[in-house]
RNA sequence: GUGGGUGUAGCUCAGCUGGUUAGAGCGCCGGAUUGUGGUUCCGGAGGUCGCCGGUUCAAACCCGGUCAUUCACCCCA
């Protein structure tokens, strides 16, 4: 048979692997030394736990696992004969792979309320997993990279978030836009124009702005049926970028107020000008997932054309259900495979991410390559990378292995450097080489 | 789930309106070079033209199906 791999997944070289992990460790960092600490879940959760989370939508995109043993024995015969895949599949499926990493997130804070201590601030990096058709920057498989904090409405947090994003995207030497935005604002502009019982509609129709511009939104909403003078007053304070005139226009609408006050608390707490990056109150903002009901949060690369590269926001209740009611919570996810592509794509990975071997070890005839892999040994027990060429073979079938392996240098061993026990060490870019002894290499590095 | 593009050597692609043994560049292997690579030169290996069927005297090329892949929409990281 052709060896393949799945659709919309991946293999890893070393190279990519190095990449992504200088992304990982990045973010790592600051995590940790935000005060997020880092847990794992399994990578499948029982179906029930993931179902209904995510809207009709994710479900479709949830991956099923097919019960073991006798499937068919359970199955439900009346779906099975009306052809009604959905039903059976719930009877012949328990499982499912995780879809992101909050929901599993809410699932263990309720099981292990008991032992926390709130609020509760952990990281997780893990892969999920989407049955989405694969595109530019989507994938079935990817890394999902959260920090959340559960157990205290504070604003502060909402600040402290922010500036993790804008620390990480400096480090990662990314330029972004960190997007700021509330639920309740969201709500106010409905009640505003008054059609808070169309909110679902209208945010959906807002979340498509920055791709369909004003006029498609316009469109969207006529589509919707909605009334025109609520469609031109929606239009009105989606155009409206300063909070002041905003809170004059929400005058009736005391959830509009409220989220206009958050914004103001969380732009207090991060004071005025020590960001790296920009960070915009935006009221188009808007994001698909149904359960934020607060401060919401989208990252996008100045410099590249691509989807957000992470987004996040404050869910009042989503622990509610698992049976663990007004348990506030706010967080943020970095999507690794996105933030990969832009880097990839304006060349901001540094050369020392490269990784590997600093050292190729050449020998000329058969003592030589004894000696040298004591050498060797001797290098690696100091912590130098390095490795040994398998046998005596030809110099150039030697070298083109350490050009092909990229290594910077390389160590030359034949009789001289043997019984002199001063080795050739040859920077493999300059061409420059000198003796020196075993110390002194290992000294060098 | 909906709509479009593309499948020819390991990779990137040529291959005219169907017409003999399907090409290039790069890469790979060997040699020129008995202790020094990246350059150059010489030689070599490697392809059921994604798969199945149809049209035709004749198909990589036309038609249908199928699979894969990719882009966009929906949705999303």
């Amino acid at each position: 048979m052709k060896p393949s791999i799945p659709k919309g997944t991946r293999d890893f070289s070393p190279e990519e692997v190095n990449k992504r992990n200088f992304i990982f460790d990045t973010i790592r960092e600051v995590f940790v030394r935000y005060g997020y600490q880092p847990i794992e879940t399994p990578a499948m959760e029982a179906l029930a736990t993931l179902t209904g989370k995510y809207g009709e939508e994710g479900d479709k995109l949830l991956f099923k696992i097919l019960s073991n043993g006798d499937f068919l024995a359970d199955a439900n015969k009346e779906a099975l004969a009306a052809m009604d895949s959905p039903k059976v599949a719930a009877s012949i499926s328990k499982r499912g792979l995780r879809y992101d990493l909050t929901v599993p997130f809410a699932r263990y804070v309720v099981m292990h309320q008991n032992e926390l201590a709130f609020p509760f601030k952990r990281y997780q990096i893990q892969p999920v997993w989407r049955a989405d058709r694969p595109q530019k920057g989507r994938y079935q498989e990817f890394f999902q990279c959260d920090a959340d904090v559960v157990g205290s409405g504070s604003l502060m947090y909402e600040a402290e978030l922010a500036r993790i994003y804008d620390e990480v995207f400096a480090k990662l030497g990314v330029r972004v836009t960190i997007k700021i935005n509330n639920r309740k604002i969201l709500a106010g502009i409905a009640e505003a124009a008054g059609v808070a019982d169309r909110f679902m509609d209208m945010t959906i129709a807002i979340d498509k702005l920055d791709k369909i511009g004003i006029e498609g939104v316009r469109r969207e909403l006529e589509s919707r049926s909605m009334a025109s003078e609520a469609i031109a007053a929606i239009e009105t304070m989606l155009q409206t970028q300063s909070l002041e005139k905003l809170r004059t226009l929400f005058a009736g609408s005391p959830t509009g107020i409220a989220g206009i006050e958050e914004i103001e608390t969380v732009f207090s707490y991060l004071g005025a000008d020590s960001l790296s990056n920009e960070i915009a109150f935006d009221p188009t903002l808007a994001r698909g997932l149904s359960y934020y009901t607060g401060c919401i949060f989208e990252v996008k690369a100045k410099d590249a054309q691509m989807g957000s590269i992470g987004g996040g926001g404050r869910y009042d209740n989503l622990t509610g259900n698992f049976g663990l009611p007004n348990v506030s919570g706010v967080g943020i996810s970095f999507g690794a495979e996105r933030i990969f592509d832009a880097m990839e794509e304006l060349n901001l990975f540094p050369e020392k991410v490269l990784g590997g071997i600093q050292v190729l070890f050449i020998a000329f005839d058969a003592p030589c390559h004894r000696y040298a892999f004591e050498c060797v040994t001797r290098l690696r027990a100091a912590g130098v990378a390095c490795d040994l060429y398998p046998e005596p073979a030809k110099i150039k079938k030697q070298m083109d292995y350490a050009n092909k392996r990229g290594v910077p240098f390389v160590v030359l061993i034949g009789e001289s450097e043997m019984s002199s026990g001063k080795l050739t060490l040859k920077n493999m870019q300059s061409g420059e080489q000198e003796q020196l002894d075993i110390q002194e290499i290992v000294e060098k590095f």
